[in-house]
DNA sequence: CCTTAAAATGAACATTGTTCAAAAATAAAA
DNA sequence: TTTTATTTTTGAACAATGTTCATTTTAAGG
C-alpha cells in the first residue's frame, strides 16, 4: 500500500519520469492497480476538470519556454523568465517539471511529433527513392526551420541526459525516427536498388549526410565554406546527393 | 600615439582578440610600427623571459582546461577548476582570457592545429581517391577520440560567438580545413572521378557526410540505432559511403 | 635601498538552477 | 455556513557560477 500522503514517495514517483504528481489523478488504471480507493465516488468531473487544468498550464508552461528558447537561445533562458511569462513562481515551474533537463526532454519529443506530422504526406508518394528523396527535404527543411529545436532533438546532451537517469528509457523518439527511414530503404532495396547494400549502414549513411548538412549549418559552420546565401550550400549539397542516388 | 599606460585602451586591444595584453610585448612589429621606444634598450633577455613566462602560462592555464574539459565536461568545468589546477588564482586566468568563451576558442583552434598535423601523413598518398578515403578515415578517428575537441570544433556555438565579437575575423580554421579537403576532392575530378559534379556541393556534401556520422555518434543518437559496438555503425557507415565512392 | 610597473589576488557582485517551509486557494466535511 | 483537509502556489533562501576590480605582492632598474 502506498502512503499517499508521504511527500517522499510522491517526490520519487514524479521524478520517475512518468509525469508530474497528477499521475495519480491522471492514471486513474494505475490507481485502481494499487487497489486504492477513491477517497469520493462523486461525478468524478471535478478531478477531471483538475486533471485537464493541471495539463494545460504544464503545456503553458512548456509553449512558453519554447518561444523563449526559439527567442533568445536556450542558455540564455532562465526559469524565471519562464515563470514571468506566464505569470506563475518559479516554484511552480518545478512542480510541473523536475528540472531544465525535464523541459528539455518534453520539448524534445515534442520536436520529434511535429518531425512526425510532417512525415506524414510521405504515405502519399508511391515510389520509394521519390519518398526517400522526398523525406530528406522534408528532414532538411524542419532542421533549418526549427534550429532549436533541432538541436534539442539531435544535437544536444541534455535530453539524452534525462534518459540516463531512468531506468528501461530507450530514445523511443529516435528510434522510430529511423525506423521511418530504414522501412524507405528497404522499400528502395526492394524495389531493385542500392544493390549489395546493407540497409542499416546504408541508413545510417544516409542520415549522418542529412544530419550533417544540417549540423553545420545550424551551428554556422558552413559560413565560412560559401560566401553567398549559405542556405543554398544545403540546398547545392543535397542536390549533390540525389544526383548520386540516381545511379543507385 | 598610443597611451601604453591607458588601462582602458590596454582593455580594448586586449579584447581585441589578437591576444592578452602581452601583445604589446610579443609582438615586437607591432611596437616598433606604433614608433613606441622601448623603455630599456639593454640585454632585451629579461623581457624575452618574461614574454616567454606568460605564454608558458597560458598555455598551462590552457592545458589545465582541457584536461578538465575531457575529465569532466566542458559545462561542468568552471573557472575556479581551473585556477585550482593550475595553483593560480581565478583573476590570473582573467589576465589571460578575456573570458571562458576564450579558452573555447582557443581549445578549438588548438584542435584544428592538431587535425591538421594528422592530416599530414596524406601528402604522402599519392593516388586522390585514396588520399580522400584516408581523409575520411582521419576525420573520423580524430573525431571519435577526441570528441570534446570536436564538439568544440564543430558543434559548440561557444567559439563562433568570439568570433563574432571582433571585426574581420573569419573562421580561417575551418575554411582552410575545408580547402584542404576540396583540394583533395579537385584532384579526384582532375583524376576523371566524380563527373558532372560541381567542387564546393560534393565537398561539402562529402564533409557532411563524416561529420554527420561523428555528430551522431557522439551526441549518443546513434545508440538507439544499432545495438552492438556503437563505434561499429560510423566504420560500417563509412564502409557504405565508400562502397558508393567506388564507382564515381 | 628605493621607485615603479607588472602580475597575482580574492573578496564582492549579479545571475543562475533548485529547494522547501509557509501561505493561499480550493475542496470536502460537518 | 463554518471548519477541516488537501492541493496549489509562493518567494525567500542556498549553493554555485562567471566576472570584475581595488588591493597586495612581486620583481626589475636605477
Amino acid at each position: 500500500m502506498l502512503p499517499l500522503t508521504d511527500a517522499t514517495v510522491l517526490q520519487d514517483v514524479r521524478c520517475d519520469g512518468v509525469g508530474p504528481i497528477g499521475i495519480f489523478y491522471r492514471n486513474q488504471t494505475f490507481i485502481e492497480q494499487c487497489s486504492l480507493p477513491l477517497r469520493h465516488h462523486t461525478t468524478m468531473s471535478i478531478s477531471d476538470r483538475k486533471i485537464k487544468e493541471k495539463e494545460a498550464l504544464r503545456d503553458l508552461i512548456l509553449q512558453a519556454a519554447r518561444r523563449l528558447f526559439v527567442a533568445k537561445g536556450i542558455e540564455q533562458t532562465t526559469i524565471r523568465n519562464i515563470a514571468d511569462a506566464v505569470d506563475y513562481s518559479v516554484g511552480t515551474v518545478y512542480v510541473y517539471f523536475k528540472d531544465k533537463t525535464d523541459i528539455l526532454h518534453a520539448l524534445h519529443s515534442e520536436g520529434f511529433t511535429e518531425l512526425g506530422n510532417q512525415f506524414k504526406v510521405l504515405f502519399a508518394v508511391a515510389d520509394p527513392m521519390e519518398r526517400l528523396r522526398a523525406m530528406g527535404r522534408i528532414y532538411i527543411h524542419f532542421a533549418l526551420e526549427n534550429p532549436d529545436m533541432y538541436d534539442l532533438m539531435f544535437t544536444l546532451k541534455a535530453p539524452m541526459d534525462y534518459l540516463e537517469d531512468e531506468k528501461n528509457a530507450d530514445w523511443n523518439e529516435g528510434k522510430s525516427t529511423f525506423s521511418a527511414l530504414k522501412t524507405t530503404v528497404q522499400d528502395c532495396i526492394n524495389a531493385g536498388h542500392f544493390k549489395n547494400h546493407q540497409l542499416e549502414p546504408l541508413s545510417f549513411m544516409i542520415w549522418s549526410l542529412v544530419h550533417g548538412m544540417c549540423s553545420l549549418h545550424n551551428s554556422q559552420r558552413s559560413k565560412g565554406v560559401h560566401l553567398e546565401n549559405p542556405d543554398s550550400i544545403v540546398e547545392q549539397g543535397y542536390a549533390a546527393f540525389l544526383q548520386i542516388m540516381e545511379i543507385l
